[in-house]
RNA sequence: GCCGAUGUAGCUCAGCUGGCUAGAGCAGCUGAUUUGUAAUCAGCAGGUCGUGGGUUCGAGUCCCUCCAUCGGCUCCA
């Protein structure tokens, strides 16, 4: 006999080579039909693996993100089965569980598969879905597993094998089908009752460019066919929130061909609400003691070739900007730092006169990818709320920190709770690809982690995903699609103020170093508004609102009340317009909703007599009668309760 | 940049297997209606069917090129 502990410190004594399943019976038999995959002392097992010594057991069900992971996983399996059904000659690559799904990676030859084949594939999966076919993990030699597959000619899994030990090579097999796999799976394919390949894409094995291209095949299974048609509906409603769609139905901003590829033309409208938020922005870094400067959307080539940009991104960047004297190049900067490098370099600091923040909605311009431009979220042109805070090594942490508090204030008054804080560090495989010593990487990973350790952040940290100039911590947040979106950003930079050479002068008479943070709570201007439009629906703060109220008069007799009571709320700093054309108040209200305006106001005879207005909230309908003066006040209550002093 | 898909009026879409002057709703314009909480009625106007080539007696429809967009991959200072 053995003894089991079950998560809630309960303990099932049950004899030696029980498995998960037998655990879950003796349990209930109502829960053991819900019990889909099970992990044992920390480590997945299958359900159907005999349990040998005592350990901790959980039991997973379709609603623990585990349970799910296994369900993907397998039905990974049964659509490797299915294409290999339809393409045997294809070659099986990986095929792991997602976030939504799965996918399998698989090169087709010189098949070609697309939407149309979708059909077949998934009526043939769940054919072979409903033969309830057990998973039935299987040990292997390294030595017999690399003869299979290069019986089968299939070099990627030879590749696998290859950088795997001896010893700890396992297959799966399912009714005809045998994958090389680590396991973790449902009990049997009848489980999954539902099926959409959901689209196919290039992936590159390894997920590196210079190897080959394989088809990533993507897919989501349910063990209902309800769920998954939930599932599709949600996307639908996530893609009525759309910033791009949402962008273009409230008149914000727009993109022409004719002007070009990534450059984004803002709208009045979308204008209007981007300088609101700047001026949100402005008005907390003057509390916060930074200074605004300009600088131009041009820089000499040296400037970049000192900065390390023009080594690191030149051939890949919008090409320089040639003049009528002969050798002299100008590149369109794609960042402020360099700039404001020079601003500092500008006369001699005391270490007194330090922290010195420099501020700028800086434009900037990067030459992206085509593949890679994405309505405003990844565009050529845009702007970064940027600034540089120079300060002695003394400084940093308490800098760092403040910084941290203002992107914390960012995004609390435009309520983004639900974001990840990345600590984004160097490929310590790759070293090559960054600049500066060891050290001052050392030191500046060491001051990130300190400040975010300090200030209490949840944070995942991420390598590869630094700078090339310095570590950074970036504050993530999701799209409506669930894709994720590095907004505001920290980074902390030793390597700079040393290739620009820049310097203060300490207590002790001496030239000293500053160091450098970049950071943009924002990022840009344009990601975050479509970060935040996809987060509202359109409906923003009311801070922010293009138009915060319209007034529609009930005919034309009372456009004049109107006008008044228009110009009445403009006196109290309220924003908004009139629809004064001939049409019914239902269709005023219908267009007005449509439009996503937060306030309405219907004035017609009886309000006009009694000097009042009727208003009405987008989507939640009539709230009464209110004069001026109450209506007034609620709406700079509304204002004030969003938009906290820093 | 790579893989797959898509591109018809300002917007949302129809146009089957190639066949007369390419349709609808909304928006726009004109006129009537002066209206009480999500669409008043009538009329008018609006399209080189993304671009350039090709196949064909005939192309929105089939083929190729390019451009753009969408979903991924790679990239992201």
């Amino acid at each position: 006999m053995i003894k089991i502990t079950l998560p809630d410190g309960s303990v099932k004594t049950v004899e030696k080579n029980s498995t998960p399943l037998d655990v879950a019976k003796s349990i209930s038999e109502g829960f053991a039909r819900n019990v889909i995959s099970a992990s044992f002392n920390g480590k997945t097992v299958e359900t159907s693996t005999p349990l040998t010594e005592d350990g901790s057991l959980v039991l997973f069900t379709w609603k623990d993100d585990e349970g799910k992971k296994a369900f993907w996983h397998s039905s990974a399996h049964v659509l490797a089965q299915t294409i290999l059904h339809f393409y045997p000659n294809a070659k099986l690559t990986i095929g792991p569980a997602i976030e939504n799904g799965f996918y399998y990676d698989v090169d087709f030859g010189d098949a070609v598969i697309s939407e149309k084949d979708f059909d077949k594939i998934e009526k043939k999966f769940l054919e072979f879905a409903r033969q309830k076919n057990e998973f039935k993990m299987r040990e292997a030699s390294k030595s017999e597993a690399l003869a299979y597959y290069k019986e089968k000619n299939n070099p990627f899994k030879v590749e696998l094998i290859e950088n795997l030990e001896d010893g700890t090579i396992t297959f799966c097999d399912h009714a005809d089908f045998t994958d090389l796999c680590r396991g973790g799976h449902i009990p049997n394919t009848g489980l999954i009752k539902a099926v959409k390949i959901m689209s196919v894409a290039g992936a590159y094995w390894r997920g590196d460019e210079k190897n080959k291209q394989l088809t990533r095949v993507y897919g989501i299974s349910f063990p209902k066919q309800k769920e998954l048609k939930e599932y599709l509906h949600l996307l639908e409603e996530a893609k009525k929130r759309d910033h791009r769609k949402l962008g273009k139905e409230l008149e914000l901003f727009t993109f022409s061909n004719k002007v070009g590829q990534g450059l984004p033309l803002w709208l009045p409208k979308g204008a209007a609400l981007r300088e609101r938020l700047e001026n949100f922005l402005k008005k907390a870094q003057k509390k916060a003691g930074y200074e605004m400067v300009i600088t131009p959307h041009i820089g000499h080539k040296d400037l970049y070739v000192t900065s390390g940009h023009y080594e690191k991104y030149g051939a890949d960047s919008f090409q320089p900007i040639k003049t009528p004297k002969e050798g002299e190049e100008y590149l369109l900067k794609p960042m402020n730092c360099p700039h404001h490098c020079e601003i500092f370099n500008t006369k001699p600091y005391s270490y007194k006169d330090l922290p010195k923040r420099f501020a700028e909605f800086g434009t900037v311009y990067r030459y992206e990818q085509s593949g890679e431009l994405h309505g405003l979220t990844r565009v050529r042109c845009f702007t970064q709320d940027d600034a540089h805070i120079f300060c002695t090594p003394d400084q940093l942490d308490k800098e760092f920190k403040g910084v941290i508090d203002l992107v914390l204030y960012v995004f609390g008054a435009l309520g983004f709770e639900d974001f990840t804080a990345q600590i984004s560090l160097r490929d310590p495989n790759n070293k090559e690809k960054y600049i500066g010593s060891d050290e001052n990487w050392e030191k500046a990973e060491n001051a990130i982690m300190r400040a975010a350790k300090e200030k209490g952040l949840n944070t995942v940290v991420e390598y590869g995903e630094a700078a090339f100039y310095g570590p950074k911590l970036d504050f993530m947040v999701k799209d409506v699609l669930g894709r994720k979106w590095q907004l505001g950003t920290i980074q902390v930079d030793y390597n700079l103020p040393e290739r620009f050479d820049l310097s203060y002068k300490g207590s002790d008479n001496q030239l000293h170093k500053p160091v450098m943070i970049h950071r943009a709570p924002f990022g840009s201007m344009e990601r975050f508004i479509a970060i935040l439009l996809e987060h509202t629906g359109g409906n923003f703060p009311l801070w922010l609102m293009p138009e915060q109220v319209i007034i529609l008069p009930i005919s034309d007799k009372y456009k004049n009340y109107a006008k008044k009571v228009l110009n009445l709320l403009e006196n109290s700093e309220i924003r908004g317009l009139i629809d004064d054309r001939t049409e019914k108040i239902g269709k005023k209200i219908r267009d007005a909703e449509l439009q996503k305006i937060p306030y309405m106001i219907i004035v017609g005879e009886q309000e006009e007599k009694e000097n009042k207005i009727s208003v009405r909230k987008h989507k939640e309908g009539d709230l009464g009668s209110f004069t001026i003066e109450e209506f007034s006040k609620i709406i700079k209550e509304e204002v004030n309760k969003d938009l906290k002093e820093f």
